[in-house]
DNA sequence: CCTCGCTCTGTCC
DNA sequence: GGACAGAGCGAGG
């Protein structure tokens, strides 16, 4: 399924264990997500997007063939709050990581928004990187008010 | 602004 | 198995 945002379109792909991916692409590119799963992620996504403020954290993840150290840290980065934001080394040491593992982990996430991976940034204050798209991790902090 | 050492995951071979 | 790049940190210049 492929959900229209002002940031251009996210292909969301679910399993029967949950969403197995979502992130940006212009096309499709791969089954056809169905179900009602798949309409509460679209809803909750739509619902982003118009300036509601909604968490992610009732819908199920895949985590199928994940390691158990990127499952709790998916979890843990899901906690963070709308508009917060937290630190790429702060959460390393609560987890008992290396913050550049914490880095990587993001970096692998297939769950775009759902894993709110652009609220972790620099111990300093500064972004940090994003897959690239850097500006792309700009824009969601400051739709939340949490990036000037 | 820059460099360096530390650290270790993910991803390729 | 091994090699390498990388969404980091902190101290130091």
């Amino acid at each position: 399924m492929l959900i229209p945002t002002p940031i251009g379109p996210l292909w969301l792909e679910v399993s029967p264990r949950g969403v197995r991916r979502l992130e940006p692409a212009l096309f499709p590119r791969g089954l056809e997500a169905r179900g009602p799963l798949a309409e509460r992620v679209r809803e909750r996504v739509l619902a982003y997007f118009a300036g509601e403020k909604p968490d992610f954290l009732d819908i199920p993840l895949d985590y199928t063939g994940f390691s158990p150290k990127r499952v709790a840290l998916y979890e843990r980065v899901r906690l963070i709050p709308y508009g917060r934001t937290e630190s790429y080394g702060s959460l390393a040491r609560e987890l008992g990581l290396s913050p550049r593992a914490v880095g990587a982990g993001m970096r692998a996430s297939p769950f775009f928004l759902l894993v709110p991976a652009h609220r972790v940034i620099h111990a300093d204050g500064r972004l940090g990187g994003f897959a690239g798209q850097e500006g792309l991790k700009a824009w969601l902090l400051r739709f939340e008010g949490a990036w000037p």
